[in-house]
DNA sequence: ATTTTGGGCACT
DNA sequence: GTGCCCAAAATT
């Protein structure tokens, strides 16, 4: 009896087993296709002993249907499945979801029917026909597309085909990515480079685990040194995954991309096509896509043969994800690099606390990049202190800023203001009652968007036209904006230089590949003199004429308790900083505050990143944060709140009493109602040696709630929100 | 997740 | 007894 155990795609079943008819070839990691009840489900066929242990006797077991046409997932990624799932308190079902996440690939790939001419001539020539021979000699294509080509209807060609002058030929709607070459056009590094991309260079050829953190000043050149380790992969055979943290900005990574290696890269992330992402997850799992550059779920692809994964920018928090399977993207990318004995980049210039701390314990091999490229100072830093000199009444650019602004516009230089606030204004209300518009859904006021008409909530896409009278009071025309977003920001400048070219850069003017390169291109050729834009600018820019960034409010991210607040504030403001004088003019930053005394504020000033991080891992291992010691958060959210609390609360309840753990909560998760659910929270902290997912699985283990009660788990949150 | 089943209950 | 609704069990 050939028995073998499924990991099946739906994380409500368990393991189920089936039997494999005679003839079938399974091993571990085959995808197949099993009938369940009327239903046929997939899944992937796993080692036995690594699932739960079933019952079922052999005699009621069903034949497996088929195996699907795609290449069996390896061990290697089938033990990356196993220990995401278990690190994060996840479902195996879910994360085996993630590697096969693109459905019609599993059906194998599409074709399409394709004409070309046989040779033979019709029976009766026509002038129609003899214009066809005559234009499609050497083409193949669709009917639609010949017709085009030729001048001629679709029915002309029909009738050719039902005379053998066309014939049919099937294709695969999925085309091969053109290969990336390592040698198109190799970069002119500095020493420093040089020696960093023959460290990685080695690493590739060793094909070990080797985790390396390439920490360098933004404008050193980090790209181009990694670029040199993808060659090293590549040159071997063997394929590499870049993750990035969002693919929006990455228009002109692309551009980098193809001029060294003279091809695109394969582009993977959640806005793709489902035609698109079956063509790249067939490459990847053929090994036909040879570089990929993706988002965080881009990590769990089958690739063939990975050689190398590179993490860029890699202490964006948005790698961390945080619906469905909460991981961090980084620290999995190290997972899947030791599974597969692989080395991994972990670039940045401004690395999280706990990529620093692996590194200095020498877990991870540290490369620097101390030295801007091409000799160009790192930016003069400035502190604006709003409190000694106030920006006018109802404007948010102090006379400090303002005046640096007319320099650059004086000397025909570039200015960009940051700001990390889409729209107009994060709060409108009544000015005869008071009404704050709220999001119905969530706990969240609903930001102003005067260039789209619109107000909406940030969190789960509600939107409204402004209404034209208050909806509590009535009252027409009394809506105030209160505080400043990126559009009122843009307001403020036309309004001191009229004559000012001002571009508003956020994921709103900038959400297609098509505006964004429309933006660069216009930034590139001098047509913007100031950019007002959210932390969509902070990276990858690189304007050459853009001297002067000033961060409008480098408070706002200080404010509502999270315990990586201040790191955010380092990271962001020392990113976008670095966009400014990458040039051969030199850059200036001014940042304005109402706490130039914050310690995060001072070391930005004084550019002492080292005596930053010191303080800040002083204070994280005062409060026992990572990477000190670890948090958790269990969220437990309804549509109903008091079912939603009451859930909490028996959690709570049922808290264990262990000494080097502390449980908080429950309490009104910060964002109380998230997209119509009502949320709790309960947050335990632990030291680092607690095996903290055994606690909370044991914890959770015997309550059993409605279908409408959901349980998140949350190990090591980022946003605390 | 989806389908099947079975119990409780009103109605005939 | 039959039909109907809903919850619980089964699906391998």
């Amino acid at each position: 009896m050939n028995r073998v155990r499924l990991l099946v795609l739906n994380a409500a079943l368990g393991p189920l087993d089936y039997r494999v008819p005679d003839g079938m070839d399974v091993k571990p990691g085959s995808v197949v296709l099993a009938p369940l009840g009327p239903r046929q489900i997939s899944g992937i066929v796993w080692e036995a002993d690594r699932l739960p242990a079933t019952t079922v006797p052999d005699e009621r077991l069903r034949p497996l249907l088929g195996l699907l046409p795609v290449p069996a997932i390896r061990a290697e990624l089938r033990r990356l499945v196993e220990w995401t799932a278990d690190y994060y308190c996840a479902p195996l079902a879910a994360v085996a979801r993630m590697v096969l996440s693109s459905g019609g690939a599993l059906k194998g790939g599409a074709t399409t029917t394709e004409y070309r001419l046989t040779g033979k001539g019709p029976d009766r020539m026509t002038p129609q026909r003899e214009q066809a021979l005559a234009r499609l000699a050497g083409e193949q294509a669709t009917i639609r597309e010949l017709a085009g080509i030729a001048g001629v209807s679709e029915g002309v060609l029909r009738g050719l085909v039902s005379q053998g002058v066309l014939e049919a030929v099937e294709v695969d709607c999925d085309r091969p990515y053109p290969p990336p070459r390592p040698d198109f056009a190799e970069p002119t590094l500095n020493p420093g480079q040089q020696a960093a991309a023959a460290r990685f260079v080695a690493a590739v050829r060793a094909a070990e685990f080797a985790p390396f953190l390439l920490d360098g000043v933004t404008g050193s050149g980090k790209t181009e040194v990694y670029f040199e380790a993808v060659a090293q992969a590549l040159r071997m055979g063997r394929q590499v995954l870049v993750l990035v943290p969002e693919i929006a900005l990455t228009e002109a990574f692309l551009r980098r991309f193809e001029s060294r290696f003279g091809a695109p890269p394969v582009l993977w992330h959640s806005s793709l096509k489902s035609t698109e992402r079956r063509r790249a997850w067939r490459a990847i799992a053929s090994g036909t896509a040879h570089v990929v550059v993706g988002a965080r779920s881009a990590l769990f692809l089958p690739y063939r043969a990975l050689g190398l994964i590179v993490v860029d920018e890699a202490h964006e928090v948005s790698f961390k994800q945080d619906e469905g399977v909460r991981y961090n993207a980084r620290d999995v990318a190290v997972m899947r690099a030791r599974f597969e004995s692989l080395p991994v980049i972990l670039a940045s210039a401004t690395p999280a606390l706990e990529s620093l701390q692996m590194a200095s314990s020498g877990v991870y091999e540290r490369i620097d990049l101390p030295d801007r490229y091409g000799g160009a100072q790192l930016p003069a830093i400035g502190v604006v202190d709003l409190r000694a000199q106030p920006p006018e009444r109802g404007h948010w650019l102090a006379p400090a800023l303002v005046d640096a602004m007319h320099e650059r516009l004086d000397r025909g230089e570039q200015t960009l203001l940051f700001l990390n606030r889409r729209g107009y204004a994060p709060l409108t209300l009544c000015r005869h009652c008071g009404y704050r518009f709220q999001c119905p859904n969530c706990s969240a006021w609903l930001v102003e968007h005067r260039l789209s008409q619109r107000l909406a909530c940030h969190h789960c896409g509600h939107e409204t036209a402004p209404p034209a009278t208050c909806p509590e009071c009535g009252e027409p025309d009394c809506m105030v904006a209160c505080g400043p977003g990126v559009e009122r920001i843009a307001d403020e400048v036309a309004q001191i230089v009229p004559a000012a070219r001002v571009a508003i850069a956020t994921s709103d003017t900038l959400g297609s590949p098509e505006k964004a390169a429309a933006f660069i291109a216009a930034a590139e050729a001098g047509l913007i003199d100031v950019i007002v834009g959210t932390q969509l600018v902070t990276k990858g820019f690189h304007f050459p004429d853009l001297t002067l960034v000033g961060v409008v409010d480098a408070d706002l991210g200080l404010e509502g308790g999270d315990l990586r607040a201040a790191e955010r504030t380092y990271q962001q403001v020392a990113q976008v900083a670095g966009r400014a004088g990458r040039g051969a003019k030199p850059g200036e930053v001014l940042i304005q505050t109402r706490h130039p005394e914050a310690p995060v504020i001072a070391a930005l000033a004084s550019g002492e990143r080292d005596a930053f991080y010191e303080a800040e891992a002083q204070g994280r291992a005062q409060a026992g944060a990572p990477p000190y010691g670890r948090w958790a958060a269990i969220i437990v959210s309804s549509e109903d709140e008091a079912e939603a609390r009451d859930a909490a609360r028996a959690i709570g309840g049922a808290r264990p009493d262990l000494p080097d753990v502390a449980i908080l909560g429950p309490a009104p998760a910060p964002l109380a109602l998230l997209r119509g659910r009502y949320r709790y929270r309960l947050l335990i902290n632990a030291r680092r040696s607690a095996r903290l997912q055994d606690i909370i699985r044991q914890w959770l283990d015997p309550f059993r709630f409605p279908a409408s009660v959901r349980i998140a788990i949350d190990i090591d949150p980022y946003s605390f929100v």
